[in-house]
DNA sequence: ACCGCACCCTGAGCGC
DNA sequence: TGCGCTCAGGGTGCGG
């Protein structure tokens, strides 16, 4: 699941593959809600463009182009965004890679899930954003123009204060879980980082917003950031789908002291991590370090 | 205004 | 072994 840590790789990784080079060919899928901009539409603006840089806020990724448009890119939970140059069993379905050793693995051909394959014009590798569940996003911004989606969201996770999130918490009756969660909250936070960033900061998920204290939304912004930076520094979170656009996975996963641990011994007290259902959204948790 | 929840989608993993 | 069910969840939007 791309988080602000996955996103952030993808973009260091994927920029080099992108900027300075003049868009050729655009290839879509059928239209579908994934295409907020349709297809049509969307390979009429990008032909002959060139992106001049490629930004994140939160978990999007906003290249902005030579004539003053923007291209937007979420990943939503299933998303890759890679080059054509690279593969990695994460690109194929489980029954597909069974036993194949990696190195076999040559040549992955775009499916039905690869629904946009940008071309340059020169010999290099295209970009390709692949998503099987469809809960990502490509949107085409005209100069100027502007997206709620975009204009809503909060702080980078990256950057917010212990402050910023006290007073964002003040009167609010959700779960802290569900708040770090809002992305008009903290920019960039999904479900792994919230539990990891919780159970670093010694907050149980399902704690009442209003009711956790300064010193714990200091405690929980400086674990965010610890979390969120050493995740980058890993490469991200390979748990299921995630690739870096080179296709290497990353190792976070292997750092997870709560996320997906349910019933394993907590690593600082060796409690029994429970699991709890808060927002719609598993929570993971240690029910004696956090309270 | 605030909050909970259904919805979009497909693949993995499970039970029978 | 194979089918069908359930679950996973980011973000949006709606109903209470």
């Amino acid at each position: 699941m791309p988080e602000l840590p996955e996103v952030e790789v993808t973009r260091r990784r994927i920029a080099p593959l992108l900027l300075g080079r003049s868009i050729r060919t655009v290839a879509t899928t059928s239209p579908s809600y994934f295409f907020l901009t349709p297809p049509v539409r969307l390979r009429r603006a990008l032909a002959g463009r060139r992106a001049e840089a490629l930004e994140r806020r939160g978990k999007y990724l906003i290249a902005p182009l030579d004539d003053g448009s923007r291209l937007v890119l979420h990943l939503g939970m299933t998303g890759q965004l890679f080059s054509s140059a690279v593969t990695s069993p994460r690109l194929l379905r489980a029954a597909a890679r069974g036993g194949l050793a990696p190195e076999a693995q040559h040549g992955f051909a775009p499916d039905e899930h690869t629904h946009l394959r940008l071309g340059f014009d020169d010999a290099g590798p295209e970009v390709w954003m692949r998503d099987a569940r469809k809960f990502g996003k490509v949107l085409w911004l005209a100069p100027g123009a502007s997206d709620p989606r975009l204009d809503r969201l909060g702080p980078d996770a990256l950057t917010a204060s212990g402050a910023q999130l006290f007073a964002a918490s003040r009167r609010r009756r959700i779960a802290i879980k569900s708040l770090l969660l809002d992305q008009a909250v903290l920019a960039g936070v999904g479900n792994i980082y919230a539990d990891e960033a919780l159970h670093g900061a010694g907050v149980r998920p399902s704690r009442a917003a209003a009711r956790v204290t300064r010193v714990e939304c200091e405690r929980l912004a400086a674990a965010l950031r610890r979390v969120l930076l050493r995740s980058i520094e890993t490469g991200g979170s390979s748990i299921r789908d995630y690739i870096g656009p080179d296709g290497i996975d990353g190792a976070y996963q292997d750092e997870r002291r709560v996320y997906g641990r349910t019933g394993e011994p907590c690593l600082v007290c060796a409690t029994p991590l429970r699991r709890r259902v808060i927002g719609a959204r598993s929570s993971h948790f240690c029910p004696r370090c956090q309270r």
